[in-house]
DNA sequence: TATAGGAACGAACACTTGTTCGTGTCAACT
DNA sequence: AGTTGACACGAACAAGTGTTCGTTCCTATA
């Protein structure tokens, strides 16, 4: 494939900024007059070049209908998901009381490719460090689905009842009892009755942000 | 503050459709075909009443010039990080050639506040349970940033050259020899002297998407 | 030198889209 | 009944914007 020409990039790279800054597309006009081109059939020539090696997507009929298609700074599949507590092991986990309220004190942006899916999400700030076995360290997020049941083998917040604890682990339904297997395979499972537990969520991602 | 009319409340949800399906905004008359309203100055009525109650900008003078102000699908301040390649403990972990190669295999997008900062970034796709002592896990991602040098307590990426391994530990200078320090608190430092390491890059953020 | 094609030009044209204005409806209040 | 204000209507207008077309410039190739 042949290069771009060197308008060609500078209006493609126009485009991605414009998209940046302003939420909505550039018109030809705009193009023109940053480029310093004289007229608006020029952009229109290149812009069909863009079009045809799809570098652009062109709407016809409709005004500012450029369509940026890599997309490396269009349209993401970004999902805000509320932190909406802390995680400890002498604490039950909070409950997501208002799932809706976008305007919750916090939340963490994470793009949908790292989420199997995306309801009924919500995040904890973990304090301490308990959770060492599973590979989970004092000030990571976790981001858990609100779910009271799960498949043998998720990895669970469950609340030990008798022990008064909140603990991340592997979950197996083994008859009358249950197990919960650390994530650190050097490490031994809990066995406790099947009553004991609550399962308050399944883990769907840990987030650790390094000082 | 008084409650929104449905139809203006309808219209709000419309814009934001809108602007998560087509990358550009809508027009007064897409809504109106949408809504069903006779009139295009009825939509103009309520994008004003909406303008002013500041949920949407609008930007006059300039067709599809409406802007979400909640901007809960509007711009986000996401970087697009290349996975250039895998770290395990027995392998030199990959160099960035070009960290400007925007359509690298695959990349990994996170929103800036869970970053320090966004330069030289690079993430890794970790193979085996070598860094269990960092609680870093198979199939984590860990996201580093290239540099050579470090600052005491940093947690690095270093190559370790008598024993040809990679590892990611916390970095202390200490005279002639360094001490690499395990995240995991119950493990015991390394000690090597300090030309036997090389420094691979800075730790900045570890993510798990649990299967 | 002649020719062809890529790239650019300028202007006119037509469609798209926001704005305005006079009018109408309806409920709440005087 | 009269008044007021929120909301809606329809139509005409004006500005914004994409498209088209004839033309020119330039470089490569025969």
């Amino acid at each position: 494939m042949k290069d771009l020409s060197r308008r060609q990039r500078a209006i493609l790279d126009f485009i991605e900024g414009f998209l940046r800054e302003n939420d909505y597309p550039p018109t030809i006009r705009d193009i023109q007059r940053e480029l310093g081109i004289s007229s608006t059939s020029v952009v229109d020539y290149n812009l069909k070049v863009l079009e045809e090696r799809s570098l652009i997507r062109r709407n016809r009929n409709i005004s500012r209908g450029i369509e940026l298609v890599g997309r490396s700074s269009g349209r993401h599949n970004i999902v805000a998901i509320p932190v909406i507590g802390q995680i400890a092991a002498g604490l039950p986990i909070p409950v997501p009381g208002d799932l809706e309220g976008s305007d919750a004190a916090e939340t963490i942006e994470l793009s949908t490719d790292l989420l199997p899916e995306t309801r009924d999400l919500f995040a904890l700030r973990v304090k301490g460090h308990s959770m060492v076995d599973a590979l989970i360290n004092d000030g990571d997020i976790v981001l858990l689905r609100h779910q009271e049941t799960c498949e043998n083998g998720e990895t669970v917040a469950v609340w030990i009842k008798d022990a008064k604890e909140t603990t991340l682990k592997r979950f197996y339904h083994e008859g009358e009892r249950v197990r919960l297997q650390p994530a650190n395979v050097t490490m031994e499972p809990i066995y406790t009755p099947a009553d004991n537990v609550e399962i308050q969520g399944k883990l769907v991602s840990v987030v650790r942000a390094v000082v």
